[in-house]
DNA sequence: ACCCCCGGTTACCGCAACGGAACCGGCGCT
DNA sequence: AGCGCCGGTTCCGTTGCGGTAACCGGGGGT
């Protein structure tokens, strides 16, 4: 097809950017809910559909994800843009505000590559003697 | 009496440094549970006792915050060391691996002074006419 | 005999987050 | 007529974090 709305598509996302080892669940921190931080590095390219989220974030329920959009909605991070078209069509973007988060979701990444070992050892550690 | 035991002593915590209006309960972050965060920065300048972290986290019960302390515990954030004194005196100190995590805080209360109001015009947008 | 000190523990409970499964509406295709 | 696509919503159940209130142990003070 690739028509006018292929025009500044990002590339399809990877199902397994959020791999079940992916740090992600084990880390010490936290933005927003449980699946916000996912939602901002899934939109960090550009804007995507409802369902586009859905492939990488796999394990997340459809009310779920749409909680969590309209939460972030609600404190300004994505917009919300619906198009009418059939079948429906719905983007979600970062708004400048959201994108001032993906440096902190950076500085956490970084922080799990450097040190997420040893607290994982730590905990390992105390659960199989203490 | 400046004993002993007060030599490496840091500075009293100030009982209002998690002031009802700090950011840090509206804050989009969390560094492991509610409260340790804040524990981190209580115990940044040095040891602290159970009883003097229960100064400045009022809003903590003993019940939380030995939870708290020993989730971070387990996980080699801090160290609990007990001495054997009468009444009994306990000190937690932060472990380096707990100490790499306060550039993470600083950037996170980076983030809310220059953000937060952001985020919650927004919300209050949201909330008042939606 | 009583209470205070400190650093907790125990039992109980409420609420919000999270999750599963099913359903919906409107249109187009066959 | 029936099915599928998309972007959800609704109902219901579970889990677990966090909070409340009460209690504990052991020495020392009065």
């Amino acid at each position: 097809m690739t028509d006018a709305t292929d025009r500044d598509r990002p590339a399809p996302l990877d199902p397994d950017m959020f791999h079940p080892l992916c740090p992600s669940s084990a880390m010490p921190f936290r933005v927003g809910d449980k699946w916000s931080g996912m939602v901002i590095r899934c939109l960090q390219d550009g804007p995507r559909r409802f369902g586009e989220l859905r492939v990488p974030l796999k394990a997340v329920t459809p009310k779920v994800l749409s909680e969590t959009l309209r939460a972030m909605e609600r404190d300004g991070l994505v917009t919300r843009t619906a198009y009418d078209e059939n079948p429906p069509r719905v983007e979600y973007t970062l708004t400048s505000l959201g994108r001032t988060l993906i440096p902190l979701l950076d500085a956490a990444r970084a922080w799990s590559e450097t040190h997420l070992p040893a607290l994982l050892a730590a905990r390992g550690a105390a659960g199989s003697l203490d």
